[in-house]
RNA sequence: GCUCCCAUCGUCUAGGGGUCCAGGACGCCAGGUUCUCAACCUGGUAACACGGGUUCGAAUCCCGUUGGGAGCGCCA
């Protein structure tokens, strides 16, 4: 195991598959590999796990890439790269570019023995695994390949079979203790002997990841629950190999409101997503890692360099959590409104398309700084500032049980007040100043402020209208109270 | 079917034998503020899955039941 002596550095490593999108789910476990490298002061690396040919793409390379920039959570080490467009000079590890490696390690088994060319057909394992769960036996090769023939090797290679390689399981108790659930123990009895390559230059997951691991000297591997069952596979290879074993912690899995794996059939979960509708970095990395982890303190917010500080594996959660929006909303509302408003304006701007330079907008999300939970809501809040003619009805101007006849006047008793502040003096201090004293007059401040606001936005909700109508300026507000009159009678 | 994992408010969780007729947060409800919607403040609602042990004492330890989840690939 680990020298005790000298202090070991850590080492840990996120391995994804270019395979499809990343997910939430992944992002946490990325996190927590993350948290726990950095309040370690050690390292954490990226290592893409494309030794799928078919399925694996660049595309999602790159999402992954991209995600993990935009999040902050940028790894320490890899191959240096030519075109580097990310944060550092490092590339990712990429399992694609280490077959050689692979391939040395393959050979040293199948010389020792450990490991054999396995020539059954698609048809023979299908037909043995129906057979075995119709006995009600967990289903594992029990194919006589181990031991063939070199005779039979010959006929087999002739027919035209393509053999794989299968490493040899010893039958025997394997125990490992796991940093979040303690001791686990598997019977190997269970696992038949399994396929670690298609062919020298095609090695399997099971068989890369003990490589790599060992070549990266990596201390813990952190990873999620569902690979709780791969890890006395990994370990049979290591004990093979003469490995050290690395620390291990299964992270739970994060599940759906409907208690199931989070998958797209419960809609897109994508990290991609999220960033598009205007969730911020900050908020994400903050509800993630609560999400399943707590410092033991009743504190809920936490940036990403007190999480460092804060974080500890031993305190993650053993359940499973269920991915709660609602909760990612108010954090994000949260983190939106402690922005400063030239830095939020410029968030919102990818949003606000056509609409105005960035200064000039800043008042505008000034008004609706508090109101957002997501930066895409700013569009559809503030889009009455941008257009020429509100659609509403003008049924909408009505307050209670104001008439038709009620709600004019008030509009025209507006017009007239508005009309006598000058230009010069028109901020929301002096419209409120002018106007509060008339609306108190009523029988509520209501019938003349609701048609008020309600003339200068088309909306139920919205701003107050001494700000909104400061924004707007004296020509368009004055314009469209008129516009309401005209709705009127 | 087999193997493994898990089990406190609707949700995220605190709790690691007595200080818990269980605390915080989100949500929800009510009130305050308010022309509206937010934001903010105050209050409220709501949980130890069940059954056995162990113990003077159990949410906390053990066993079982039930329930949920994951895995059982020439995917990762």
């Amino acid at each position: 195991m680990m020298s005790s002596g000298k202090q070991t550095v850590v080492r840990t490593r996120f391995a994804p598959s270019p395979t499809g999108p990343m997910h939430m789910g992944t992002v946490r476990t990325v996190l927590f590999n993350y948290l726990f490298a950095k309040n370690r002061a050690g390292v954490f690396i990226l290592r893409i796990e494309d030794t799928d040919k078919e399925r694996s793409l660049k595309e999602w390379e790159d999402d992954i890439l991209e995600n993990l920039q935009w999040l902050g959570l940028q790894w320490d080490e890899g191959p240096i790269t030519q075109t580097q467009n990310y944060i550092g000079s490092y590339g990712p590890y990429r399992q694609s570019e280490r077959t050689e490696m692979y391939q040395k390690y393959l050979k040293q088994l199948l010389e020792q023995g450990r490991a054999y060319w396995c020539f059954c057909t698609q048809e023979e394992l299908d037909a043995q695994r129906q057979h075995q769960l119709s006995l009600g036996q967990a289903p594992k090769y029990t194919g006589t390949c181990r031991t063939l023939p070199s005779g039979k090797k010959d006929q087999y290679l002739n027919e035209g079979r393509s053999p794989v390689i299968r490493f040899a399981v010893e039958q025997k108790i394997i125990a490992f203790h796991d940093l979040i659930r303690g001791e686990i123990k598997f019977d190997t009895n269970l696992i038949g002997d399994i396929v670690i390559a298609k062919d020298l230059n095609t090695p399997l997951y099971n068989f890369t990841v003990v490589i790599d691991d060992f070549e990266m000297k990596i201390t813990h591997v952190i990873r999620g629950e569902e690979h709780i069952s791969n890890t006395p596979k990994q370990i049979l290879l290591q004990e093979a190999f003469g490995f050290s074993r690395p620390t291990y912690a299964h992270v739970s899995l994060i599940l759906a409101p409907d208690r199931t794996k989070l998958s797209k059939r419960h809609g897109d979960n994508s990290i991609t997503r999220f960033r598009k509708e205007g969730y911020l970095p900050e908020a994400i990395v903050n509800f993630l890692s609560l999400l399943g982890w707590n410092p033991g303190t009743e504190r809920e917010i936490f940036s990403s360099d007190e999480l460092i500080k804060e974080f500890s594996i031993e305190r993650v959660q053993k359940n499973p959590a269920i991915f709660n929006i609602q909760r990612l909303d108010w954090l994000n509302g949260f983190y939106i409104r402690k922005k400063d408003l030239p830095q939020l304006t410029k968030l919102c701007i990818p949003y606000l398309t056509a609409r105005g330079e960035g200064s000039a907008l800043e008042p505008i999300v000034a008004l609706y700084q508090e109101r957002l939970k997501k930066l895409s809501e700013i569009a559809e809040l503030t889009d009455f500032f941008f257009q020429k003619n509100l659609a509403y009805p003008k049924e909408l101007l009505y307050w209670k049980d104001a008439s038709d006849a009620d709600t004019k006047r008030m509009l025209d008793t507006l017009a007239q007040l508005l009309s006598s502040i000058g230009e010069g003096e028109w901020t929301k201090e002096k419209l409120a100043e002018i106007i509060m004293p008339q609306a108190e007059k009523q029988k509520n401040k209501g019938y003349m402020l609701w048609p008020f606001r309600v003339a200068l936005t088309g909306k139920k909700a919205s701003a107050g209208p001494f700000e909104i109508a400061h924004v707007l300026g004296k020509e368009k507000t004055l314009q469209r109270i008129q516009e309401a009159v005209a709705r009127l009678s």
